[in-house]
DNA sequence: GCGTTACATATTTTT
DNA sequence: TATGTAACGC
């Protein structure tokens, strides 16, 4: 095993000191670019190398399979020798393999099935049916956060507190639930966490063999944890105390998935000996993007400081820019990216374009594609929530474990094969009436043909449907063993017709087609990979984890998607109240202080240079709304901008200018104007009217047909103006550029005489 | 049972 | 916008 101890020598002191702290309880707070991920692979180089642990006994856990991915590979090319053994991996797949192994203590079985939100969507709703509730009244979406905040917190259902009558609901939906799931064979992603938990304070001799197996335990973005990842670290770490945990608390962004950081103070209490390191070296950064990131960071309640610093000394000041809508906001991105590659000062694939909504990605998108200039997305409409692939995996995972029902009624009928709601319903009875699933059923009408049991039972265009989806349900089980992922998975397009089923000859045809030949190269990669090991890999993958290094393209991102990245040039979209930060961040002080961190974490992204974007008037479901600069871009000093936002300061000014202007002790009224003339565009907006619901001037200051000339469109005629949210808007006819729709606050328009 | 259409409805972030 | 569902006609 090499090891040599020059390899401590590229790390700084801090590192240095964290990377070689002696075993027991640890806990590294590292801010952004310090070098996070390099002290976590030098610690495990550290181990087996110097201390002579054995890879085997060492565990690492991460949030992504990305960072899994990363780690492996960096500690590889650290250490020339074997790392057999070694773990790391993401909390869901360690768990998934706990659970997997230990499955005679479960309720489950080795080959349990793990479901995606999607399919917990469909099982809640079958539980609303069994229960007679109003899916319209509780929606499944709203039950299953209610059921996982439980989870997360290890509230089993029985336990579930009920309190309200809508408590009550959801402890009802919860208890059938989890007892679906049991007989689906399945577990849900917060299932795999609660399990194990569950499991390890079962089965105290089960907790002892991974005590003893896993020696050392690190974890990677610890701020993330949530309370049955935490229990599940303390519980594996109790004998030795080997718990070295890296995070950044100004980094957490994942509270709405049960993270909570407060479990790095929990750390501290658990281990009142924990030895503490803090890396306040910046590797990424400019000093100015640096000062303009903790400058917003450092307006967040009750945090401890880190005083983070670079050698980049200065750089270029960072570009606050405001335009009319979020087209033009997405044309000023193409355009600069133009600028800058012209200049020779990037590469397009150089830069990263963040936003707070995946909705938002569309503008921005579609400017890409007008401009013909190609761009990277991460995540979105992820490739295996397709449809044409979330069905043919079901037939995978139908074949591999027959008790998903969930599975066997998203297949049951696609392509359409003549099983309605009414076959279903029988086929329900008559299963139930023998005690059998209704797989079981099938697969007995499929062998046995006319000789079944049930053969009188369903007959006609519906019995030989099912009768012939039975016998190739059992082949495909038959097969199963003898050939690959993507042999079994040609036999099912091929026996099921699919391909003539969503090859329509449309366009979006081709692409589902593509999607599934895509699907299928997937499988053909990993070619030996069982059924089993396929299902769990593809159940597992996350939206990160799409992202590539290949293509030489501007990345569309959104900005929690974007933690972990670095980029030398960002643009961050969007920043307006109401879309960052959040409007549903408005009224809890916690989640306010959680955008403020996701726009930290935004900015620490950028090496070089950093874009903050803003519109005025931004496209909304079908309408539009407009909306006041982000609070956050107040609280950057102006010293380290140039752009063009108008701060509050600045419109604070012209509120005492206006002040005369305006209808003062009669606020309703005024409101009332604005939607009554925002009529049309749906005005749904809120943070311009919640913030500065007295800013709104009552007379227009431009009028139809007058002459006005713009600095940089020229001259041009008023066409029409209207007030709406606390500014003008002016629709202007110019001679050279034709129709524009400005704002009158930005456009510095000037009325020409005659 | 299937396919079309009209209509309502709900919109954050995702391992 | 885009997605799902209820209602309709075949």
């Amino acid at each position: 095993m090499a090891f040599r101890m020059d390899i401590l020598a590229t790390l700084n002191e801090q590192q240095r000191a964290a990377v070689t702290a002696s075993p027991g309880p640890t806990l590294v707070l590292a801010g952004p670019g310090s070098g996070k991920t390099r002290v976590l692979v030098h610690r495990i180089a550290y181990l087996v190398g110097h201390l002579g642990i054995a890879p085997r006994s060492i565990l690492a856990v991460t949030f992504t399979n990305r960072a899994a991915r990363e780690m492996k590979t960096r500690v590889e090319s650290l250490l020339e020798g074997s790392l057999r053994g070694l773990s790391i991996g993401t909390f869901h797949s360690i768990c998934a393999r706990i659970l997997r192994r230990e499955a005679a203590h479960l309720p489950v079985t080795a080959d349990f099935v793990i479901y995606d939100e999607a399919d917990q969507q469909a099982l809640v709703k079958q539980v609303l049916r069994e229960l007679n509730l109003n899916d319209k009244q509780y929606t499944p979406g709203r039950l299953l956060n209610k059921i996982s905040a439980a989870k997360n917190e290890l509230i089993g259902p029985e336990e579930y507190s009920a309190g309200t009558y809508v408590g009550e609901i959801v402890k009802r939906v919860y208890v059938r639930y989890q007892q679906l799931l049991a007989l689906n064979n399945a577990y849900d992603f917060d299932d795999l966490l609660v399990e194990v938990v569950r499991l390890f304070d079962t089965y105290p001799d089960v907790l002892t063999k991974y005590q003893r197996l896993y020696e050392h335990i690190l974890v990677d973005e610890f701020q993330d944890t949530n309370t049955a990842q935490y229990a599940m670290l303390k519980r594996l770490a109790r004998e030795r105390r080997n718990l070295y945990c890296v995070g950044d608390p100004d980094q957490s962004v994942y509270r709405w998935r049960g993270a909570d950081y407060r479990n790095v103070h929990r750390f501290q209490q658990d281990y009142p000996d924990a030895l503490t390191f803090l890396l306040e070296e910046n590797y990424r950064s400019t000093q100015l993007i640096l000062d303009a990131a903790m400058a917003v960071i450092d307006r967040h309640p009750g945090r401890t400081r880190k005083q983070l610093f670079t050698e980049r000394g200065g750089g270029v000041k960072l570009v606050a820019h405001e335009v009319y809508d979020d087209q033009e906001e997405a044309q000023f991105i193409i355009d600069t990216i133009a600028g800058l590659v012209r200049g020779g000062d990037c590469e397009p694939g150089d830069c990263a374009i963040m936003y707070r909504t995946n909705a938002q990605s569309r503008v921005v998108e579609e400017a890409f594609i007008r401009a013909g200039l190609p761009y990277k997305l991460v995540g979105a409409q992820r490739f295996y929530g397709r449809k044409e692939i979330k069905d043919l995996l079901a037939y995978l995972r139908l074949v591999h474990n027959p008790a998903d029902s969930v599975g066997l009624l998203r297949v049951i009928n696609t392509p359409p094969r003549g099983v309605g709601a009414k076959t279903l319903e029988q086929l329900n009875t008559a299963a139930q009436g023998a005690g059998l699933t209704v797989t079981q059923l099938l697969l007995d009408l499929g062998e046995n043909g006319g000789h079944s049991r049930f053969a009188r039972e369903f007959t006609g265009r519906a019995g030989a449907a099912l009768g012939s989806f039975g016998r190739h349900l059992a082949q495909w089980q038959a097969m199963r063993e003898d050939v690959s992922v993507a042999g079994l998975l040609d036999r099912i397009v091929d026996d099921t017709d699919y391909r003539d089923f969503i090859n329509d000859g449309t366009e979006e045809g081709m692409e589902r087609w593509a999607n599934v030949l895509e699907l299928r190269g997937a499988a053909a990669e990993n070619g030996d990979v069982s059924l089993g090991e396929f299902l769990e890999q593809v159940a597992l993958v996350s939206d990160q984890d799409t992202l590539s290094e290949a293509s030489q393209a501007p990345t569309l991102l959104t900005l929690h998607a974007a933690k972990g990245l670095e980029f030398p040039v960002v643009f961050i979209v969007g920043l307006d109240e109401g879309v960052l930060p959040h409007q549903r961040s408005f009224d809890d002080p916690e989640s306010m202080h959680e955008e403020r961190r996701l726009m930290y974490v935004g900015m620490t992204r950028a090496k070089d240079r950093l874009y903050l974007l803003r519109a005025f008037r931004r496209s909304v479901y079908g309408g539009s709304d407009v909306a006041e600069a982000s609070r956050f871009l107040d609280d950057i000093p102006e010293h380290l901008l140039s752009g063009n936002v108008d701060r509050r300061q600045s419109r604070s000014e012209s509120y005492f200018k206006q002040a005369t202007r305006w209808d003062g002790g009669r606020r309703g009224d005024g409101d009332a104007r604005i939607a009554r003339d925002a009529g049309n565009s749906r005005d749904t907006n809120t943070a311009a009217r919640r913030r500065a619901p007295d800013m709104n001037p009552v007379v227009t200051q431009y009028k139809a047909g007058q002459r006005v000339n713009h600095p940089q469109f020229g001259e041009g005629i008023v066409i029409h103006s209207k007030l709406i949210g606390g500014d003008e808007e002016v629709d202007v006819a110019f001679e050279a550029v034709g129709l524009k729709r400005l704002a009158a606050s930005l456009a510095k328009l000037e009325i020409l005489k005659g």
